[in-house]
Formats: structure tokens, C-alpha cells, sequence
RNA sequence: UCCUCGAUAGCUCAAUGGCAGAGCGGGUGGCUGUUAACCACUAGGUUCCAGGUUCGAGUCCUGGUCGAGGAGCCA
């Protein structure tokens, strides 16, 4: 007798049947004696439609007396209907309130400011904008590890609690470690995925990683996520050859799975349809010549701003890779450019559209008496860094990685003005809470 | 850390130094196809805090608190 409980997802297949939707009330209009009940089950969304005279009185009634957001059972017949926005609606049969607010919901459908909506960011992640966010993150999350998977990749976590510090000893977040002194919360997991590149040859961790850097701007989070491959011998070219590879297979996924995502967050497509291989490639000194033809004052040897790379990137309508840094901008462990000892075997994949940096790659240096120099030149604790000169010491070999932070490629792909809404609880120099 | 802007009804915002307003949300009533439904009526205020100028301050000045946008740094 009980009519199956099914996704709104589904419902497609239960055409003209009797269904139960288990779910939230997020929106209700109501025209006398119809009402229209908007529900959500987390899988979809599909309005329920009631009519007077086709319900018991008290039902009808009962519909009258929901405050939004209510939870809800309700049970339908699922209808075809050209009126309804996903071909589908149900007609109502019954109703059973699982539990009723007895106050307004905070979130209008009106507009919010951001304050209000990062205050009640538990409850604004019910809404339709962040929903479709959130299923374009899982795909991009899916997307790259299937990528590397299927590529023979060995997925190799690193700590999140470390004594070493990663790419420098600023902006690490230091907390106490019982009777040892300070612990660290990992900038990077590099450094521990060049370790297991050496014992697995291809290796990536995925986690999320913390800069306690006072970074005010809509592409910075204090916690973010990175997906971090690291591959013995793959040289600079390899390393950017993965990183086109893996960036084009995720928008190709995103593009084959997501476009109803894509279209509630009006994303316009045909940008993300041109991000195919090959990507476009710039040397750093050919980008600083561009750049002051296109009226930068940026100076040979600095490092970009952030006008910098909005303005490089509008030039183009892909991914970009800068390669070749100056060292001296750079971090310690980055290969020495073989022909110019003043550059290094980097790149920054740069996203198109003024979006800028997705992903950060260098070969590493694999020579102990380089390597060592420069994490003297550079003031850094060379006993904190001992075991990872092992890896120099006991065979050492060409390898690079990268890596890519989750957050900017969701930004991006969904066409977010700002990099907090592509995390489900954003963390920001001035926000911890909720 | 620096620069700029902001704070008024539950929310989003108006208001030449001169009566505190609208839309949404709430309440009451109406409506058998609504799509941020619509229509009528209605309730709702310590104008962020502390001082100051003025006959009179939401508005001007000083200090503070909180937030936003941007810079630097980076993924």
C-alpha cells in the first residue's frame, strides 16, 4: 500500500506512479484552492502540486500551516508537465509533516548580503545556487582522482600535523605539541609526496592544506584544498603535459555532467568548451614584456601581481602556463634552469576569463649540495629539512609535481565572483564561524 | 598590515541638517496553474557604540567596534 520512497532524482522512472518524496520545504505559493509546494531532497528539486478537492480537508489545511524549510514527507503522483522546470511534478495525495518550524527562516528569497549569508552559512548551503557549487566540487574532486587513477597514480597522504616547516616560515599556523614544542599545520604536502614518489614512482596527495597568511582577496582561504602529484622522473615538460591533461579531463567531465549545475549558476559555457589541449605556454620574461606593452609597470625579476595576471590571462582564451620564474621569487626546492642560473624549472597554469592561478608545478632539485645552498641562502632550519635531503642522498632522481588548488579551479569552472563560496565552510582571516 | 567604502525594520536598501520610508519576510483576508506568484489591509525602529557641533543630527566632526572591496603574499 505504502507508496516507495524515491529520490527526486528518480522520478523519471516512476511516471504516472504513486511516490513518497522525503525532504524540506523550500518554497510555497498558494492560489486558493492550489497549492504549490517547492521540495527539496538534496538529489533535486520538484514542486508538488495540491488541489483542494483532491485531498481530504484537513490535508489541505495542514499545507497551509508549513513554514518554510519545514521537513517533510509527501506523497504524489509523479506527472509529466511541460510547466515544470524539470519535466516533472507531483501531484499531491498526502502530507505528513516531519517537523514544523515555529519561526521564519533566516534566508529570504530576496537577496542577502555576504555577511548575512556567511553568518548563516549552514543554512545557505540548502539553497540552489550553492547546491549546484557544491555537485560541480564533488565532480571536479571525482574527476582528478579518477584521472590519476587510471593513470597508475598511488594516492599517498601527507600529515596535516608536521615539525617541518614546508615552503617557507611564514604564514604557518603553530599550535602546541605536548612535550616537543611546536607542531605546524601543513602549508603543502609536497615535500612528503616527493618521498613516496621515490618509493611509489607516481604518487598524489589530496588534502587540505593551511596558510596563516593575512591574505584579504577573493582568491585566498586560510584552509584550502590541493591536490598534490608528484612523479619520478618526469621532468619540467612532463609536468606540464600532466597538468594540461588533468585540467582538460575535469572541465570535459564537468561539461558532460554538470550543465544543469552550470546553468542555474549562469555560467556561460562556451569558455569552458575552448579549455582543450594544448594549452597555451609563455615563457616568465616573454609575459613581463607583454605585460609592459599592455601598460604594467612590473619590473624584470618581480613577481607578478594580481592585476598582472587578470590582465596576462584576458590576452587569452585558455589556460596559460608561465614558465620559468626568477628564482629568487620562487621556492628552494625548485630545479635550477640548466641555461640560465637565475630562472628556475617552474610553471603557474594560469585560468582564463581573469580567474589567474590553478596550479602551481616546479621540477625539483635533485642535486644534495644545490639543494642544500639554497635552503641555507634562503635562512631556512636545514636540520627540519634532513630527511627530506635524504631523498638526495639515497637515490636521487629527475622528478616534478604540482599542485592544484581545489577551490580556485571550482571558482573558476562555476564563474564565481569569489573563491569562499566553493568550500562548504569557508575559512578566512576574519571568519572561523559557523 | 595598508588603502577605500559601509553599518537605518527580521532581510535588502531609501531618506538636501527639518514628520523614519519602500520591497521582501511576518499577521489577517482574497484568488484553481503559481514559477523570487499576485491583490488588499496590517504589525514592525535605542538609525552600530561613545562623545561633540547645532534651535534641530540617520545625515556634519572626533574616537572606537564590526563588515565588505582592493593591495601585498600565494593554490
Amino acid at each position: 500500500m505504502a507508496a516507495p520512497w524515491v529520490e527526486i532524482r528518480r522520478v523519471a522512472d516512476f511516471e504516472n506512479r504513486e511516490v513518497t518524496i522525503k525532504g524540506w520545504l523550500f518554497n510555497k505559493r498558494s492560489s486558493g484552492k492550489i497549492h504549490f509546494l517547492q521540495l527539496r531532497d538534496g538529489t533535486g528539486f520538484i514542486q508538488g502540486v495540491m488541489v483542494k478537492q483532491a485531498v481530504p480537508e484537513e490535508v489541505f489545511e495542514l499545507a497551509k500551516t508549513l513554514w518554510l524549510e519545514a521537513s517533510l514527507e509527501v506523497t504524489g503522483v509523479v506527472r509529466a508537465d511541460e510547466r515544470a522546470p524539470s519535466g516533472f511534478e507531483l501531484t499531491v495525495t498526502g502530507l505528513r509533516p516531519i517537523q514544523n518550524p515555529s519561526e521564519e527562516y533566516p534566508i529570504g528569497k530576496k537577496d542577502h548580503g555576504i555577511d548575512f549569508l556567511m553568518d548563516h552559512r549552514h543554512l545557505w548551503l540548502r539553497s540552489r545556487g550553492q547546491h549546484a557549487v557544491m555537485r560541480v566540487r564533488d565532480q571536479v574532486i571525482w574527476s582528478a582522482r579518477s584521472f590519476l587513477r587510471d593513470r597508475g597514480f598511488l594516492l599517498v597522504d601527507s600529515p596535516i600535523l608536521t615539525g617541518a616547516v614546508g615552503e617557507g616560515a611564514s604564514g604557518l599556523f603553530d599550535l602546541d605539541y605536548f612535550d616537543t614544542g611546536k607542531a605546524f599545520l601543513a602549508q603543502t604536502g609536497q615535500l612528503y609526496a616527493e618521498a613516496a614518489a621515490a618509493a611509489y614512482g607516481k604518487v598524489y596527495c589530496f588534502g587540505p592544506t593551511f596558510r596563516a597568511e593575512k591574505s584579504k582577496t577573493r582568491r585566498h582561504l586560510t584552509e584550502f584544498w590541493m591536490i598534490e602529484p608528484e612523479v619520478a622522473f618526469y621532468d619540467h615538460h612532463d609536468n606540464m603535459k600532466l597538468q594540461e591533461d588533468l585540467v582538460s579531463a575535469i572541465v570535459r567531465d564537468v561539461l558532460e555532467n554538470c550543465v544543469p549545475q552550470l546553468t542555474i549558476l549562469e555560467r556561460d559555457l562556451e569558455p569552458l568548451r575552448k579549455v582543450v589541449a594544448p594549452f597555451y605556454h609563455i615563457s616568465y620574461d616573454e609575459a613581463v614584456d607583454k605585460l609592459r606593452s599592455l601598460g604594467s609597470d612590473i619590473q624584470h625579476g618581480e613577481d607578478f601581481g594580481n592585476d598582472d595576471e587578470t590582465l596576462l590571462t584576458q590576452q587569452y582564451d585558455k589556460p596559460l602556463f608561465v614558465e620559468c620564474y626568477p628564482k629568487k621569487v620562487k621556492a628552494f626546492y625548485m630545479k635550477e634552469h640548466p641555461d640560465r642560473s637565475d630562472l628556475v624549472l617552474c610553471d603557474d597554469l594560469l585560468a582564463p576569463e581573469g580567474y589567474g592561478e590553478i596550479i602551481g608545478g616546479s621540477q625539483r632539485e635533485d642535486d644534495l649540495d644545490r639543494l642544500l645552498t639554497r635552503i641555507r641562502e634562503q635562512g631556512l632550519p636545514e636540520e627540519s629539512y634532513s630527511w627530506y635531503l635524504d631523498l638526495r642522498r639515497y637515490g636521487s632522481f629527475v622528478h616534478s609535481g604540482f599542485g592544484m588548488g581545489v577551490e580556485r579551479v571550482v571558482a573558476w569552472i562555476c564563474g564565481l565572483q569569489h573563491i569562499r563560496e566553493a568550500i562548504p565552510w569557508p575559512r578566512t582571516i576574519y571568519r572561523i564561524h559557523p
